[in-house]
DNA sequence: AGAACCTTGACAATGTCGTGGTAAGGTTGA
DNA sequence: TCAACCTTACCACGACATTGTCAAGGTTCT
């Protein structure tokens, strides 16, 4: 007795494909239990997991990857800190960049004359 | 007079290409300011962004795609909290799924039995 | 036993990403 | 004027993303 959907019956009730929820699978995103003899077997969790993201893809028009690079993120605070940070330096205006880098700018500007002496 | 770095002096003091450097910006992540004759000019602001952007693509083996997909979340605000919203869903447990969901799953369960019916 | 499932693995087609080229033509500075 | 830049627009290529399909071999249920 199956204590969840096999996964022709979850591909049918969430509008991906079996082979698409192997891949979906393989990404680390929607993981199912599985039976004793080893079928897949998804649960209501699952199920409702599949079909939002489905729709998450469709609405944004963002792939699997673009979710999976996303759940790092969540998961890894390291990444999560140098990419925000990184996306946070963007807006800043031009004075706000140290006065080391100034002089390296300088430097860089004349450094193709120098380099011809 | 060139009130900021060329193409050519960018690549080299960022350890880019210039052909990375016009893909960067084609991307999104880092746009030079323009001559008026149309030559990208690099500022200290976009040359220390080169170099930081380098540094993470290296440091966690990330892709320019994923950073720039960061930076979609960062300013689209529906989908940053849609991508959110689907992640944290990701450890909740079962029991936590509503009853409707419960309903639709024992229906499921037994639909191919109806159907031959 | 046998139909109807399931599993993994592999091959394939199409598309995007990350890079490097090259060509045709405009800009700059001595 | 002329060398040395710059620009955009292509072609190309390997790696990865997304799907489908098929094969060989277990599992389930009647």
């Amino acid at each position: 007795m199956m204590e969840g959907l096999t996964i022709n019956e979850a591909a049918r009730t969430t509008g991906w494909s079996a082979r698409m929820l192997r891949y979906v699978e393989q990404t680390g995103l929607v993981s199912p239990a599985r039976s004793a003899s080893g079928y897949r077997l998804y649960g209501p969790a699952q199920l409702q997991r599949l079909r939002t993201l489905k729709e998450l893809l469709a609405r944004f028009d963002v792939g699997l990857s673009d979710v999976a690079f996303a759940a790092r993120m969540a998961e890894n605070l390291d990444l999560r800190d140098a990419v925000q940070t990184w996306l946070e330096a963007e807006a800043r205006r031009p004075e706000e960049v140290g006065p080391e880098d100034w002089l390296r700018f300088e430097q860089e500007k004349h450094e193709k004359l120098l380099a011809v002496a």
